[in-house]
DNA sequence: TTTT
DNA sequence: TTTT
């Protein structure tokens, strides 16, 4: 079993992306708010020292496309999955780590017409990008199911 | 809302420490089994190119001593918590980042009696050094670290 | 292990009661949207044939008063706690099951100001009854500890 | 969002069933043990007044083929899925209330060849009636009931 | 109604 | 690095 909930907002923009066989790919960060605890561990309530642990998501296929196109920086989400960690090499030989949720849901918490999402220039160039005709290679990409790492 | 639950076996002993006031803090990695999935992402049953996760926890205080005392490599736990994500600056000034749940429940699931866990030679020292007289260091000794964030 | 996590609207105006020994109890029902699937269950942002399942929370104490304080029909929640089945025999001598989320943390996600809360007379109400002064006994009363299921 | 983790033990054997369609459905209900908590709330590990909620799991097609031939009365599991809560009117006319977990994902923790599995008579008979090839009536026979809701 |  |  691994199982992660959160909710929060997002830090950016999510990226799109396209893996190799025309798959896609969204990624975005979640902050959510945290509040240190006294000794009891026991007053979620008391707002006191309320700060942020910022989380990496991914999604994948349609979710993923949805969530480019209905997500912008500031809104806010509930999104669970599985937490993954995993590790790599980085151009100077050093191992380092990575932590992120692979999401099989994001719900859209922020109501449709509220926050600057309609107005970000930004997000108004990747629309346009979704749309654009000649990025259909995104949707007619051959796709041989081994490309999805979930 | 951030609420994450684990299931798998502890890859190595816990590690039990103290803050400078003299609270408890155990640590140690769970081995999560993760399952690649399918381009439907619903075949969870079938047993393809399962690996597994490694996911660090805290605990702290009470459930700090009882999971020192309890726990051992390749026991079984549930775990359920908070995933917090820090960064920090290593000694050649590299920013890393530390992903880990800070926990607020353990649950056993590796009957007790069973498992190498008590013929675990770390581990039987680490019950000696916990039940001595001498070692109320545990409470009384200094430490560099921030005094029980959660 | 038992944890659950939802995020919906609340069907009506939170209600708060106080034990015999005068501990706040507050309980109010969230409406989940929850989507019929196809065969292959993985079609979570497809929205056909969504639908709401009904979970009643119960809160105790600050958190109690919190939610009476703050919560309204309507308002948006994410709640996280553990699932509770329990029987009793109604005045008919039928025996009856009743489920609800003994919570240890609500989120308050719709935005101050927003929605009809600050307008519903029932609302008000409840808050006038919460500051009256003659309603001191729900913070004075005795406290013995043994009243609190949770 | 409705995610609920659970880990305990099965309090009878599985009962496997099929829908009009021939899709399986799988049902058993899981002991999932429960601490009264203190006031404070947060000594999970306190080992005082543990008693149990009964909670019933339901899952479907394949999974619920796995879970009717791999567990049994006594077995642990870690489940997860959406809560689900329904009304439906028994045979005196009364209104009356389901709860159920609607599972995506059920981990088997009980070792194999332990526990009294193997031996039980009930069981056997079950997975014989599983493998036999006279018994293909599980995708064809006929029953009353909504066909695969999830 | 399970289990430790 | 978000938000209230």
């Amino acid at each position: 079993m691994n199982k992660i909930c959160i909710v929060g907002n997002l830090t950016k923009d999510p990226e799109l992306r396209a893996t190799e066989q025309g798959n896609a790919v969204c990624s975005f960060t979640v902050a959510v708010n945290r509040r240190y605890r006294d000794q009891d561990g026991n007053t979620p309530t008391d707002p006191r020292g309320a700060t942020a642990t910022f989380i990496p998501v991914v999604v994948w296929r349609d979710l993923a496309e949805n969530c480019a196109k209905y997500l912008a920086k500031g809104r806010k989400v509930a999104v669970s999955g599985a937490l993954q960690i995993r590790s790599y090499t980085d151009r100077d030989g050093v191992k380092r780590w990575v932590s992120e949720i692979q999401a099989n849901e994001v719900d859209f918490l922020t109501p449709r017409g509220e926050s600057s999402k309609d107005e970000a220039p930004a997000r108004r160039e990747q629309e346009a990008w979704q749309t654009s005709p000649e990025d259909d290679w995104l949707r007619e990409a051959p796709e041989e199911q081994d490309d999805l790492p979930f």
